[in-house]
Order: structure tokens, then C-alpha cells, then sequence
DNA sequence: ATCTATCAAGTGGTCATACCTCTGCCCCGC
DNA sequence: GCGGGGCAGAGGTATGACCACTTGATAGAT
């Protein structure tokens, strides 16, 4: 308990048994909060190599949505009716609140989404945009929600974004952006709306199953 | 590995040293294992007592929300525009989707609201009405959320109910207990914006902080 | 007889040590 | 120059002992 102690130089933590030795308990008890610390999204325990921090505190909230609902298609259904229901008030708030910089990366973000070739690479781009605002909100609670949902549905994006291509995408994010450089909240709460219910409607076509529209918010 | 193995008589397991010779691996693999699920909300551990089943999905949300935002003021504001976000949309929902026995149960919270005498009591049944709610609305993933979020706000309900009295949060579940009867959605949204509202300008008050109105949702 | 303090059994929590498995990289042979 | 083998070091598991906490039974005082 000296010195650099566990300063770790770049992100990577003393291995398990100086960490316990430089903190006087058994490697019993490194274990035991580094597995609780990986759960929690602060580490990132790997084989063979190492324990280094990272930072992903959505991974607990998906983790537990993942353990509740395991029927991929239900939880799809209500992981579309959730992201209707938080992003376009989201949106609103963003547009109220983003700063220059916010805007700069949306920006950003919408040109990588548009010189995309891959799949993979427009998902995300397209789930960075949606981060961006999320920030831009300025409610740590809400983006955390909504990062985990998007965790969760990066499977489905796939999905969408190669049936209905990017055109789409981009042109509602082109709309929302608009609303948040104009600072119009009501406007960018629409936009978003209708971007998110296109996902939904995209989403129970491609199951098959019933769902349909949904009014405003 | 036999008979009822860990069938767990009531919600209790088998101690780690009899689980572990039945599952054949060390205990200290049983004892990694019931942390994980301990944080995941499946089971809680008892010094000295044992190990038992649990059903709290939203742990891992509080937690992980708590972790994100220690400053209890914000975090309380942030709750707050949370709460405002999402409760109308899901009171929505729940107007649209409640059942008869949904109906019952919000009818009893309210009585219990009603009658009760501690604040504690009165606290208890203000978080159930909503939790009755949010299951009425028929999305699990909002109704972990929001649940994790009134978890998180238990000490904040208490201010506002010690500081308003119960009767206006009566007068506000009532409006909305009656949308919900009628099958009026949007009635319920409006009444549960009105409701979400009135305790964010009460805890803005509480605090002092800057804060005020919000529009419509 | 009742109440209280003490104790003992059983539980999870910690420790120490040894060994297994995986990963990354150096080094040697080709 | 390149590819494969092996080595060092990381986390993962196994074991057995002991510590700390809860609970309830039990012996004692009142």
C-alpha cells in the first residue's frame, strides 16, 4: 500500500496475487471483488491475461434485461415499445441542451453512418448517433437505459438496417439533427418518433407477428 | 446429483459445502457463482444463515445506477426527469392493457394509501400502485426500470410525503386509477405527467436547487 | 416459572497453497 | 523470412483449515 500502488499505468490492474499482497488479504478476496466489479461493468477479467478497467455501466442493466427475457422476439417487441416510449422525450431534452460539441459529433457520427460500406460498420455509426444525443440529454440514468437497450438490439439493427438499407436511417437522422441545431425540442421529439416506430414497424414485419402503429407521445 | 438435489424446500438452497459435493466442483466455484447471482438479484446471502432464492431483477439497475451518480442531489433530479420521461407513456400503456385483476390490485394499493398511518406504510403503498402499474403495462424491460428507479427514490418519497401529506398523491393516483378503469389512455398519460411533475417541483423545492416547470411530455 | 445470559452448532467469509488452463511472445529451427 | 514449439505469467479451480456471524438451545439467576 505504497507508492503507485494500483495506479495502473494504462488501464491495466497489478495481476491478482500482488494486487492481494499490496493490499494485505488473501487472493480469495481480489477474486471475489474483481468478479463483482466485472459484473458491475468497472473491470474486464481475461484469461491468460490480465484484469484491466473499462467502462460500461450499461452492462448490468443488460445483463439483467438478457436473464429476463430470454425469447428473443418478445424481448425484441418490448425492447422497440421501450425505445419508442424514452427516445423521442430524449430527444426533446437534447435538443434542448446540446452543446457545440455535441453537435460536431452527431455530425460526425451521421457522416460515418452515410460513407458506411459495411453492415456492420452503419450499425454503429447508427448506434453512436443515438448515444450522442443520449448525452446530449444530460440524464446519466435515461443514457445508461437506453445504452443498454442498445446493447441489446444490436442484433436487431442488423436486421433492419440490411432490409430497409441506410437511406432511411439517415434521412431521419437528418431530421432530428436539424431539429437539434435549431434547438427545437418538440421538433426533435417528432422526428424521433417517427424513427423509432419506422424501427418498430420494420422490426414486427420482420417477425411476422401483430403490433402495428402507435400514436404520439 | 440426485433426488431433490438443490430443490430447495422453500426458497432456501443447500449449504455451499453440500451443493458444492453435489454439483462435484469446489466450493470455491459454488461461492463465485452465488455472487454473481447475488448481484444479479436471484439469490441473496446471509452471513451466517444461508443462501436463498430471491426475485429482484432490478438490483443490478439500482446498483449500477447508484454507482453512476453518488451525488445524491442531482441523482434525485435526474430520477425525477426519469420518472417524468417514462411514467405517462407507461400509464398510458397500462390503461390501454390493464386486466380486471390488474384494476383490483391498483383499488387496493389505493385503499392501503388510504389508511395508512405511518409514512413508511404510506411509502410502501405509493411504490406498489406504481409497480402494479408498470406490470399492467405489459413491458417488463420498463417496468425493471422504473422499479429499479423507485428504488432508488424510496428516501426522496419520503420527503415529499412527510413534507405534501398523502392526500394530494391520493387525489393524483385516483384520477389516474380512474383513466385507467375507463380504459382512457391518454387520460391516464396526462394525469400521471401531472402527478410525475408535481413531485419533481416538490423535491426541486426540498432542495432549493434551480429546477421549475416542464411541458408537456 | 420466567427471564436472561451463555454457549454450541452450523452457516457463510477468509486464508494459504498447490496445481490447472489459457494467452502472448520469445526464440529456435527450417 | 517465416512458422512452430515452448516458456513465463496471467487468471481459474481444488483443498483444507480457520474466522466471524446467527440462531436457537440450554443452563443459570431471579
Amino acid at each position: 500500500m505504497s507508492e503507485r500502488a494500483l495506479a495502473a499505468n494504462d488501464g491495466w490492474l497489478p495481476p491478482e496475487r500482488q494486487l492481494a499482497e499490496q493490499l494485505n488479504v488473501s487472493r480469495t478476496v481480489i477474486r471475489e471483488a474483481t468478479k463483482r466489479l466485472e459484473l458491475q461493468g468497472v473491470l474486464e477479467v481475461r484469461h491468460g491475461v490480465g484484469i484491466r478497467f473499462v467502462d460500461r455501466p450499461y452492462a448490468p442493466v443488460s445483463g439483467a434485461l438478457e436473464l429476463l427475457l430470454p425469447e428473443a422476439d418478445e424481448r425484441l417487441r418490448q425492447l422497440a415499445e421501450a425505445r419508442v416510449t424514452i427516445e423521442p422525450q430524449m430527444a426533446r431534452l437534447a435538443a434542448e441542451r446540446a452543446t457545440a460539441k455535441h453537435r460536431r459529433a452527431l455530425d460526425a457520427a451521421q457522416q460515418r453512418l452515410a460513407a458506411a460500406v459495411e453492415t456492420s460498420q452503419a450499425i454503429e455509426a447508427d448506434l453512436e448517433f443515438h448515444r450522442i444525443l443520449a448525452q446530449a440529454a444530460g440524464n446519466r440514468i435515461l443514457e445508461v437505459v437506453l445504452e443498454s437497450l442498445g446493447e441489446l438490439g444490436r442484433a436487431s439493427r442488423q436486421a433492419t438496417l440490411a432490409s430497409t438499407g441506410v437511406a432511411r436511417a439517415l434521412e431521419h437522422h437528418a431530421a432530428i439533427l436539424d431539429a437539434v441545431e435549431r434547438r427545437q425540442g418538440p421538433a426533435a421529439h417528432d422526428a424521433m418518433l417517427i424513427h423509432v416506430q419506422a424501427s418498430a414497424n420494420d422490426l414486427a414485419r420482420f417477425f411476422g407477428s401483430a403490433s402495428g402503429s402507435r400514436r404520439r407521445a
